[in-house]
DNA sequence: TTGTAAGCGTTATCAG
DNA sequence: CTGATAACGCTTACAA
């Protein structure tokens, strides 16, 4: 028969010390105030008696969870299987240790991102891929935690986190330019679910560089070069299928995202469409696994791990009085790997689908 | 100027809404016990108040966090990017939102486990490949948290849920062996941090399963066909690699994760090694990237999301008197792909490494 | 159906 | 250097 005996608390360790609560306070928050023997010896009582000071009623007193969270509109299955959100969640998480912060994940409960909010003991939260316009973003700061916006527009709002994605994408279609290729396939990311179809700010802006790399060889990307596709390997699989069956003969893939990439690369072998022979692949993001495919994929490279970090220094910062939130802009690159080459000269005659 | 306005509290509703504390109260976590009408008015007075519950104050009234946590010995960094851990976190997620649970990590605080359970505020802990004898395990007990061990042996110490290793690792080891392979090289995981050498349970047990196969044909694994390697690709890689360097020319590769396995692949290209011509590799685990790699791997398959749910179905469950914690062990099964074949039957001479 | 009052376990203020 | 005592903000018997 399990006896679940009361937990000491800090009454029972100073009553045992002989000694007051507030010496056991001390003791473990502030042991310069006190006589290094006395210390010793609570230390010495509330280890025999299993004691640690309760770190809810701690918080309580203290005002402070020391706490942080990464907030994300997507059930949170869907973001730890995604290699993106893992390699940034890997940012925060380590500046987050550094600090001294522990890391909790806040994600629609029961369907409700407010709900969710409302419950969450957190210092800060650190939102991705949340308009600054979201209705969360002012509740959170009303209920005064800080907030941290990552992949959004910025704003007055609240401080944010991004990189360049307009200039990421131009130089993404401008390497496709260089090379010939005049006639792609743009594979977007799908917009937010609550959106009503209004694209991501991300994808926006990615769209943007893409026209005017082509734009400026007088070349222009009609509406139904671009398909939309859930970030994920398999979303892009069939997002590229999908095109293809459609009768799309591209000589060239901008994907937003390598995700989706890979997924067209893995597609084309179902076709006998050869890379870069026949077809150019340039991703987004630059994770780790697009520098093992075979062949590497080409893409931008974007720190995503620093976006995390940087993230969480602009939450912990001391508030800037200075008037404005901060909305540092990292930079991307483009890493050139084995997915794109020259345009061919001359038509490949394709296996016509039978559909 | 930013003026840091005092948050709402449950007493500033009730006087603004003509009513106790109480029925404030209750007009949040018990409706029923009050008017429709009264509920109503409070409900529109708090809002427009901005005032939500405070969560810590509640979870000291109430006695629980409504968090769940996943503790590993390694820093977080390390869990999010590898792919074994993100899945498993994916399915401890999607379970503990289905519960209601906010879900929480825990890693060493400034190099101390100790201190980071210790200012976790968590109704109950599932610990990642913690030895069950491992002093924290009995610190969480003792703090009154609940505790369920994943990947670690069983014991009457705490529950746990695991995966039948030794015959997995028997499977994956059969297969080679009915395949024609005698000369293997095993790549196995590394001893964890502070344990001096000796293996994670998961290992020791999966070597038993490998000898066990060999031991069935007359045939031999000798201790420097066995290398550690650091469960990631590049690990593989490595390990691979300097196996390779020292002369080893196994027919076939036991990895005990999909990562190194997958590392060792890449590492096959770079010495012009064919697989599964020349070589064949076996790994474990069946992450997603293992179907995604050229040729598609050869892997044991476990349940990796569903450990997981599991994990939290055991941590939640009412508190099973009826005397012993419980064990699940969940199956795995072998995935034939395109990572191994049949020994080649005259050897082919390798290029002299240069070294 | 609603209100009163006693916790929940700390921390922090302010005398001694 | 040490110790009462008042917050911290909510929940929940127990009464009314």
């Amino acid at each position: 028969m399990t006896t679940t005996l009361r937990r000491h608390t800090i009454a029972d360790v100073a009553k045992a010390a002989g000694v007051s609560k507030t010496a056991v306070s001390f003791a473990f928050n502030a042991p310069d105030r006190l006589g290094t023997e006395t210390v010793n010896h609570i230390i010495d009582v509330a280890t025999t008696l299993g004691y640690r000071p309760h770190p809810v009623a701690s918080s309580l007193a203290r005002r402070k969870t020391g706490t942080l969270a990464i907030l994300t509109p997507q059930p949170l299955g869907e973001i730890f299987e995604n290699p993106y959100h893992a390699l940034f969640a890997s940012g925060v998480a380590t500046a987050a240790e550094a600090a001294g912060y522990a890391l909790q994940f806040i994600s629609p409960l029961k369907g409700s991102l407010a709900r969710a909010v409302e419950r969450a003991s957190v210092d800060g939260i650190i939102a991705v891929g949340l308009d600054p316009a979201h209705p969360e973003v002012a509740r959170i700061r009303r209920y005064g935690m800080r907030i941290v916006l990552v992949d959004a527009a910025a704003s007055e709002l609240a401080p944010s986190v991004s990189i360049d994605d307009e200039a990421g994408a131009h130089a993404a279609a401008a390497h496709l330019v260089a090379l010939g290729h005049r006639d792609v396939l743009v594979l977007s990311v799908e917009p937010p679910a609550g959106s009503g179809g209004t694209p991501a700010a991300v994808a926006a802006e990615r769209m943007l560089g893409y026209r005017r790399a082509f734009d400026e060889v007088g070349a222009t990307i009609s509406d139904d070069q671009v398909v939309d596709a859930p970030t994920t390997i398999q979303g892009g699989h069939e997002a590229f299928g999908g095109a293809w069956d459609d009768g799309q003969r591209p000589t060239a893939v901008l994907a937003m995202s390598d995700a989706t990439a890979i997924g067209a690369l893995h597609a084309t072998r179902e076709y006998g469409i050869e890379v870069p022979g026949d077809l150019s692949i340039v991703g987004f993001d630059d994770i780790d696994q697009a520098s093992y495919t075979n062949p590497p994929l080409t893409t931008i490279h974007q720190p995503v791990r620093r976006k995390g970090e940087e993230a969480v220094r602009l939450l912990l910062q001391p508030t800037t009085d200075t008037g404005r939130p901060e909305h540092p802009r990292l930079d991307v690159r483009l890493v050139i790997r084995g997915s794109t080459g020259p345009v061919r000269r001359h038509d490949r005659r394709w296996p016509t689908v039978d559909r």
